[in-house]
DNA sequence: CATGCTTGTCCGATATACTGTACACCTTGC
DNA sequence: GCAAGGTGTACAGTATATCGGACAAGCATG
């Protein structure tokens, strides 16, 4: 399934390129709402089409018909469209129906608060690492975190606690080779990579330092399952020169939060 | 569009008692995923394909290109599926589009954590009435409030303050006649209706009391967007019984809140 | 004014998505 | 054991959704 979905994204890719063959209208769908949650921004629909490799007549259908669902909202005057109430109403159904997810919020609602740090909720999708939820940080550091965008696992401290369910081998076929070269070039050793999960298991959080970008110290610990899995981590995100005091006191008070939120029933 | 997404219902609905048309993909796709929402609990495939009019193999293949792109998720041992985790990253986008979003939830949780009372924030979706996000008291009165549930505007306190920016004609034309009718049975006349409208513009908020159920009391207060139009609600849902001296603070309190969010870059 | 590049709509042809039906499998009840 | 009712998959035919292309209207630019 985790496969799947990533050969969808090549494929759109590759769909812009050649733009040559017939699609179903749920794959466009699909494509067309990807585009847009990585676009983050109201598109119009010449672009859209262009981005997704569709005919304009076609995306023109599908846009007006995912506008009468209201899946889609036109923003602005001119022809701009992003995501539609139905989708607000989707995703917190979503969210919801897990009956842990008001108590998880306000932990992340707290954490901010009290501390004045920016905040995340974090899970994998697929085979990468996402934002579900951030609450910034009131200070001047101000990292504005990308809810909902992909991020390749081994540049996260979280990315280490989600991965702590698995054996060496299923990290090894789980994560793709690319995802370990850092946005500055540099490339994580695998067996480095498997040592900080172990190390994430045994120790109950994992930290980072400089890893995405240069100016962070991200702290994460782990939301775990009944089964002892970790499908969620909170995590802070720090500048970099936080002195180690502070650091420790929010790592404390991370872990102690998280290890609060066990989903018993899941 | 509105009428159009009406029609969409009602066009499911009767497609459920005959099942005879074929249909696009993606209005089964819009179809499925409303009937999920109305359901607000995983479904089966089966029970799915029932309820939405499909034919099974339809479903079947719809329901697997949507677990595909994470828009469906499966859920539990036995073949249920609800919303993936795509739907909560939409939703998002759409959310947190608009800049003011967060202030507005931190004024959501604030005054239900100030008052312990149960605080909504309320809009349109299309003809109807619906609730986006909500705070559940903490006290022994809970009402469930159904987070994206359609309900007719004039059960609501809310529902009189969103249309505050319309002519009578308008309302007339907009709020479907069976609308009118109460749950118990009572039908409102249109002209009193109107009538709570006139009196929500002019007083700047909306109080209604045993209207879509004998036991509660609703306060709601506007939201205000650039144009004087009121796209958005605050609002109260207390216990018909509280004292009207507490009744009349947690009013205060709630407009002035709602008229501190002023929308006024949309 | 012409030119070039948009946007949004319309329309006929055809590739194909959707449907109906059939199948194998499992569980439940008698 | 057999029937009844469920799930999930597979396949061929046809109704039709998609596509390409044409169109008018708008808006710049020179």
């Amino acid at each position: 399934m985790r496969e799947t979905a990533h050969l969808n994204e090549t494929r759109q890719e590759a769909a812009a390129s050649t733009g040559g063959e017939r699609k179903r209208g749920i794959d466009r769908v699909i494509i067309l709402l990807e585009a847009l949650l990585r676009q983050r921004a109201p598109m119009r629909v010449g672009d859209i089409a262009r981005l997704i490799g569709a005919p304009r007549s076609t995306t023109y259908e599908i846009v007006n018909r995912l506008l009468e669902a209201d899946m889609l909202e036109t923003v602005g005057g001119d022809g701009h469209v992003y995501f539609g109430r139905a989708m607000h109403l989707f995703g917190w159904a979503y969210s919801h129906h897990n009956a842990h997810y008001p108590r998880i919020v306000e932990a992340l609602d707290r954490l901010a608060a009290e501390t004045g740090e920016t905040a995340q909720l974090c899970a994998l999708r697929g085979n990468k690492y996402v934002v579900l939820d951030c609450r910034d940080s009131t200070g001047p550091f101000r990292i504005s975190s990308q809810v909902g965008v992909e991020v390749p696992i081994p540049w996260t401290a979280s990315g280490r606690l989600l991965l702590t369910h698995m054996s060496d081998a299923a990290v090894r076929a789980f994560v793709p080779a690319e995802d370990y070269r850092l946005p500055d070039g540099r490339v994580i050793p695998q067996d480095e990579f498997l040592a900080d999960i172990a190390l994430a298991r045994r120790q109950g959080y994992s930290e980072s330092a400089g890893l995405a970008d240069r100016f962070t110290w991200c702290l994460a610990a782990p939301i775990r399952d009944a089964r002892g899995g970790v499908p969620l981590t909170l995590c802070f995100v720090l500048p970099v020169d936080t002195p180690q005091e502070r650091r420790l006191a929010l790592l404390a008070q991370l872990r102690e939060r998280a290890a609060s939120l066990d989903l018993t029933g899941e």
